[in-house]
DNA sequence: GAGTGGTCTAGACCACGGT
DNA sequence: CCGTGGTCTAGACCACTCA
């Protein structure tokens, strides 16, 4: 193989970057003077450069070149797993309880996250996740039958709401919503705490090509972080 | 310009995989075959594909060939922005102050999070953050000064200790980690709620090269979110 | 062993955007 | 205008991994 990969000079040139050798804002050497330098072609010099364009160290222009970016912002790619891989990914047994099915309208602010303007047929489900036996995070879902019909006939003992949907509308596209909340007197029944806790939320709305599927809020049992690298 | 790119190639072999041409878990056609399909070389059906594997639509192997992910992980890219960044992006005016400034070790779970042994000395400074002269969010930060012995000196008051730190160590690598946390005393007072109301916080570590920088603890004013799209 | 993806190269043309 | 990045091509070799 070539020792000289898109990889290692993007490596090369990002050391550079940290260690100080053009400063913040500053014009980086252009693809062709860089290519000389590392004694490669083009094409593999500009594959680094898009590659540390897109983490966000630089910045490039037509015509203005490739400079470090002023101020850097942190940046990381957050993965959103099924539950039940989160919990199991973590050496725990996962375990889920339909605790209430029913057909009901989603409240004002689902339905405008939704973008559904009037009352459609929604199913409405709230599951238990368990680890370990444990309480692990309270789900209340939404579905929109008028998109899914087949939902109301789906059975959820075996694949969670949140699964079957995952099956069922691959790659639906979605809105994230993290946020602290208090628990009410449901929340702080299932998840064992108190009125009032601090509960870490997450709240999801999934469209399948413009059309709304469902809407969720998970409640998560207190003590629950979310860590990422940067 | 040629009206092949792999952007569109992108876009078309996603349409098609959205669409249920082949099903979960199902092998996709090898490279030559569609670069044939869509007339274009290899290298550009390449690229289309390895921004697929990227995003976590395919999984590609050598000999085995591209197959649509059985499970799909819902995923984004999570920007961090400079607090003031933030504020002044959403319309609104930053300002900070700076509530006090002082020397003193870390606690233990900071300690342990940077990976600091024993007590180094560390500068403690809080910031109130405010967004239209309402509290935004209090800060708690460390800052080792065997790392950046010049942050003692630092005039904090154009700059918040924040902006002053990326500028100053601009490619730091860090660990995020988001919770809920309840209102203590002083957090109320500075966010003018109530002891115990349920606060979206973030504590952050980074490193420079192995080497502790900073952590710090951002709690927010009641009712912040975090919203991104999937 | 053989098929598939991973990558490099050299050359080419184009699009954007400062001068 | 013209320099810089963005992209495509055709061919080549390699590395992994399944049969």
């Amino acid at each position: 193989m070539n020792t000289v990969t898109h990889q290692g000079i993007r490596e090369a040139i990002r050391a550079r970057i940290v260690a100080g050798e053009w400063a913040l804002g500053e014009l980086i050497p252009g693809e062709v003077e860089l290519a000389a330098e590392y004694d490669c072609s083009r094409t593999t010099v500009n594959r680094a450069l898009q590659a540390l364009s897109n983490e966000g160290i630089v910045e490039r222009k037509r015509k203005g070149g490739t400079r470090v970016r002023p101020l850097p912002t942190a940046q990381a790619k957050l993965r959103i797993p099924i539950i039940r891989e989160q919990i199991e990914g973590s050496g725990r047994d996962y375990d889920h309880r339909i605790i209430s099915r029913k057909r009901i309208a989603p409240h004002v602010r689902i339905r405008q996250q939704l973008g559904i303007p009037g009352l459609e047929t929604a199913a409405y489900v709230e599951t238990l996740h368990l680890a370990d036996n444990l309480a692990f995070a309270f789900e209340r879902r939404w579905v929109n039958l008028a998109t899914v019909p087949e939902f109301e006939a789906a059975d959820l003992k075996e694949l969670s709401a949140n699964e079957w949907l995952v099956r069922k509308v691959p790659f639906s596209r979605g809105e994230v919503i993290l946020t602290a909340s208090a628990a009410d007197s449901q929340l702080a029944e299932m998840l064992s705490t108190n009125v009032g806790e601090p509960l870490f939320t997450m709240t999801r709305a999934t469209w399948f090509e413009q059309r709304p599927v469902t809407a969720m809020e998970l409640f998560h049992a207190p003590g629950h972080e979310m860590s990422f690298a940067v």
